[in-house]
DNA sequence: GACATACTGTTGACACATCAATAGTTGCAG
DNA sequence: CTGCAACTATTGATGTGTCAACAGTATGTC
């Protein structure tokens, strides 16, 4: 293996910025949403895209898609929200193996009481500290990263994705 | 409590597109760490915060606030590492509370293993979708968001961090 | 139409993080 | 110098994520 390009001093420092970012932020929305509503991050999440469904369901892959996780993990959460009578979950009628997970009333309404703290918590960490413009870089700066992110990180000769991540 | 101050649409892809980025790149990176080398990307980041300090150690919480965990995982983190022999740990002599931990011959022999594949799937994930601009940017907003990121997001009186943040 | 292949969702076993409680230590206030 | 508050690090209990294996279903090919 030859010598690999390191990081420069300006990438540098932005990679230790954004790996601390990774650590932080997560840590601290999942402490707020977990302290008020009981839910985590990815709970929340779930929640979220479902409620902006026009009809308020969806399968169980385009939501992990959606919420950018994999399919076990969000197996998981769905079987966490259905015990707390947040979702319901229904088999598909078109494609037998799908499962639709629908949002109930009782999730929309828990929901709509997170979403204030929630997004009051993301302001103050985030765009409070951020000028507009600056708010413009950050999302074309996400669009990048995100656009064909599974792309594998080296060209490994048939070695498909890792079943479960998010990448389809 | 009043309505709160929605995010508009800007912020809102600004924001989902970063909650994006906070589901997937440390999957990713941790996916391949621990694939190639059998570590996490947490247990990477305190070998390499170690391996960049002058005599090779650190005091834990030194550690914790660096690697931006709480000192809880940290104690754990390195628990870990020491079984593998990374690293060690010994009391501090001028303050009989904290304890010091030691990266060993082989744990540094391990970060400069680790570190080529590492830093290979940051840039293939990050920099290489980044042109020079936006690196410029990115670093400026990490700062922006990482500086002051204990004050509570909203003032709770008389309400201490919850233990174990990587707030001091 | 039968078979091979790919897809969907779930689960058991395991690894890891978090929270709260703890023991030991320091340092300051009276 | 004594007692109280703050700090440091660890740990038990618990919840959650990950990986690999699995059962059931769809799709395409001959």
């Amino acid at each position: 293996m030859s010598e690999p390009r390191w990081l420069d001093g300006q990438e540098r420092e932005a990679w230790l910025s954004l790996a601390a970012l990774m650590f932080v932020l997560p840590a601290a929305l999942d402490s707020q949403l977990q302290r008020d509503e009981d839910l985590s991050m990815a709970d929340y999440m779930v929640l979220a895209m479902l409620s902006e469904t026009g009809d308020r369901q969806m399968r169980m892959s385009d939501l992990a898609a959606l919420a950018s996780t994999s399919q076990s993990r969000l197996s998981r959460i769905v079987s966490r929200l259905e015990q707390k009578g947040f979702v319901s979950r229904t088999m598909a009628a078109e494609d037998r193996r799908a499962v639709v997970a629908h949002l109930t009333d009782h999730g929309m309404a828990k929901v709509e009481q997170a979403a204030p703290g929630h997004v009051e918590a993301v302001r103050s960490m985030v765009f409070d500290r951020l000028t507009d413009e600056q708010v413009g870089q950050l999302a074309e700066i996400g669009r990048a990263l995100l656009t064909d992110a599974c792309t594998p990180h080296r060209a490994l000769p048939a070695d498909g994705h890792p079943q479960g991540t998010a990448c389809p």
